[in-house]
DNA sequence: TTGACTCCAGTGCATGAGGA
DNA sequence: TCCTCATGCACTGGAGTCAA
């Protein structure tokens, strides 16, 4: 794209008085109309591609997250919002950790400071933060003391000297969410502060505790470039077991049909140890069943990267074939989910 | 309503085979 | 000898069922 610009603004009958790209946004000012077809035309002309164009209305507009506006003659900014924008953020009283919710508070104020042209225009932004964070549950003395802290480190910024500090050792520790996270990463960093100590005094130890969804996990190995295409090495999948002994070879329902997160090799060798396919061989058929027999006989039926769509997907193959080994008969020789209800 | 029980699925650790 | 991978074993936890 460089390329590109290079060419199209050496022209001079072409050049605008201002030009701004942010990969695929580019803002322009120009004297006319005329100007504004001529320099799209060369982009499209040199570039191939096809440029969209949106005009400023009452000398405002949008670009990137900033509002620009050339009403008073010099260009004014502030903060853009979508229309669609509903105002919904990370909720206060949600159950995760604070610096996460530091962290909302912080990204606005930030914002606001960076992309407000005048005071003015802070302030007001900055009053629209804090009316949004009360409807998301956030405590106002909390929001305030945050708001005047980073504005103060704002101010202050420039007139900071820098300190002889000496480094920062990162200590990354991946944990679960549950209820009680404050007790566990206060027990967590007490143990780190009491027993490990930096080799140079002048270093400090820096812990970052993280907690990671199951929903990013299961992106990463979705998208693992390195991903193994034989069977035995899936996951996420729905497979069908069929018994090939006796006279299970001749039923097309003498089966089992299971869905796994992990490998099919580790689900199979699991069933190898207890579960339906097993016990099924050993009563029926008197034999053990081998790891050649099941990895032979087991065949993919589906894939999901979706565990409830994985459980649908599972319960509608059940449906279709009606394997024989998943059904659950208890003692008195009924199917357990179509005894109806009981009479009490 | 509650606790015992069963089945299924997942995880951690140990071990052995095979290749570099 | 070391590393990787497959496998076995033990354990945990969720969900459903059943009887007290």
């Amino acid at each position: 794209m460089s390329a590109v610009e290079n060419e199209v603004l050496s022209e001079s009958r072409v050049k605008p008085n201002l030009y701004c790209r942010y990969v695929d946004d580019i803002l322009v000012e120009v004297s006319d109309m005329s100007s504004l077809q001529r320099l799209k035309a060369r982009l499209e002309e040199v570039s191939g591609l096809s440029f969209t164009v949106e005009e400023s209305v009452a000398n405002k507009i949008s670009f990137l997250d900033v509002s620009i506006d050339a009403a008073s003659g010099n260009f004014t900014t502030s903060v853009y919002r979508k229309p669609t924008d509903n105002e919904r953020c990370l909720n206060g009283g949600s159950e995760c950790p604070q610096r996460y919710k530091d962290g909302v508070v912080r990204a606005y104020v930030h914002r606001a400071l960076r992309h407000c042209s005048s005071w003015p225009l802070v302030h007001q932004e900055l009053q629209r933060i804090k009316q949004v964070l009360v409807n998301n549950d956030y405590d106002l003395t909390t929001i305030d003391q945050q708001i005047q802290s980073i504005v103060n480190n704002h101010i202050n910024k420039g007139s900071q000297t820098t300190s002889n500090e000496g480094n920062v050792i990162s200590l990354y520790y991946k944990s679960q969410m549950t209820s009680g996270y404050r007790a566990e990463e206060s027990a967590l960093k007490n143990i780190i502060r009491r027993n490990c100590k930096p080799v140079h005094p002048e270093d400090r130890i820096k812990i970052s505790i993280y907690y990671q969804s199951p929903t990013t996990t299961s992106l990463i190995m979705k998208n693992n470039m390195a991903n193994d295409k034989s069977p035995l090495k899936q996951s996420n999948l729905v497979y069908h077991f069929k018994c090939n002994k006796g006279d299970c070879a001749l039923l097309p329902s003498s089966g089992y049909i299971g869905l796994t997160t992990t490998t099919l090799s580790r689900r199979l060798t699991m069933h190898l140890q207890s579960g339906g396919p097993q016990q099924h061989t050993q009563t029926e058929h008197q034999t053990l069943l081998t790891r050649r027999e099941i990895v032979d006989n087991t065949s993919i039926l589906a894939r999901a990267s979706d565990w409830r769509r994985l459980a649908a997907l599972e319960a509608i193959m059940i449906r279709e074939k009606d394997p024989a080994i998943n059904r659950q008969i208890n003692a008195r020789g009924t199917l357990q989910l179509y005894e109806g209800r009981r009479l009490t």
